[in-house]
DNA sequence: GAGGAATGGTTACAATTGAAACTATTCGCC
DNA sequence: GGCGAATAGTTTCAATTGTAACCATTCCTC
């Protein structure tokens, strides 16, 4: 068994220890990539969107990467001086922009994804393929539910 | 299928999943503990600690609950401010603190732990009673594999 | 027992992040 | 077609956090 039911013991709280395998693995990728390409998280995120769905607006990026739009601007602003992306803006609306990677981000993202892939292949190494899809599940479900509970009004 | 295996789709990425959830689940506890409680989550975790071994110093608090020493001692000045920790200096070692709470310190866990139990409980109706221990035992061995990589070298 | 290395903890400063206010453009509608 | 509300995105300022430098004390060892 994991722990007396009722008591709290913080090493067995399941909010901490997501929080505690989530600074493990947030702080490895983010080594990573300032180091070898010299990429923020969010500004690999935006990246990694923009190679997907090119010519997305900032609000769009962001809600495809689950980050907000002040993040992504600043984001969008550093890959713009690096010349990694290039902005045009939308002929109907001239408020949206429209974000594409410049050839330099494209060559960045070739070279970080496999990095990324890698790294993720690493850590699920500890799994059999069952926990795999077991843990993708999982996960799927508790975002799920945390979104609702934080819906929900005061989520206590 | 969960998607084409070898190329990156942030949604199926499994560290950006994580983050998610933990963005989440961090800020919706945050909320709330800031709300009812004042306290933030590394004054908590000080808190959950203290309640389970009192008399622990600044140093060996970080060790359990994965903070650094920066952290502990800024979070331990505003809970002495708040007059809900006592702190006294190790008779052999006067370079070592003993914390612990003081009364009132004990009235704010004895008020959020249940909170925190229920939270955690909401969370956790997503999931079967077999899904729990799943994740619990997904999540430990994450954790331990996240740190094997840290720590060999460039975790790339 | 004196000097240097190590440890516990705090402070200071820089970088990151978050919240709110702001600009510009477009939408709704009278 | 003009005016207020809404939307896209940026900027500003404050709060949080991270890193490094910094005391004080203790340990090691000569």
């Amino acid at each position: 068994m994991t722990g007396s039911p009722d008591k709290l013991h913080l090493e067995h709280f399941v909010p901490y220890r997501l929080s505690v395998l989530t600074n493990i693995v947030s702080m490895s990728i983010a080594d990573a990539y300032e180091r070898e390409f010299g990429l923020t998280i969010p500004q690999w995120r935006v990246i990694a969107v923009l190679a997907r769905y090119p010519g997305l607006s900032a609000i769009e990026v962001a809600e495809r990467t689950a980050m907000d739009k002040v993040a992504v601007s600043r984001a969008v602003q550093g890959l713009l001086a690096a010349r990694r992306l290039v902005r045009s803006y939308d002929a109907g609306d001239r408020r949206r922009s429209r974000l594409r990677l410049s050839s330099a981000g494209q060559s960045v993202y070739t070279r970080v994804a496999p990095l990324a892939l890698s790294y993720e292949k690493k850590l699920l190494d500890a799994l059999s393929p069952t926990d795999r899809k077991a843990l993708d599940r999982l996960v799927g479900r508790l975002i799920e539910r945390a979104k609702r509970l934080a819906a929900t009004s005061s989520s206590l």
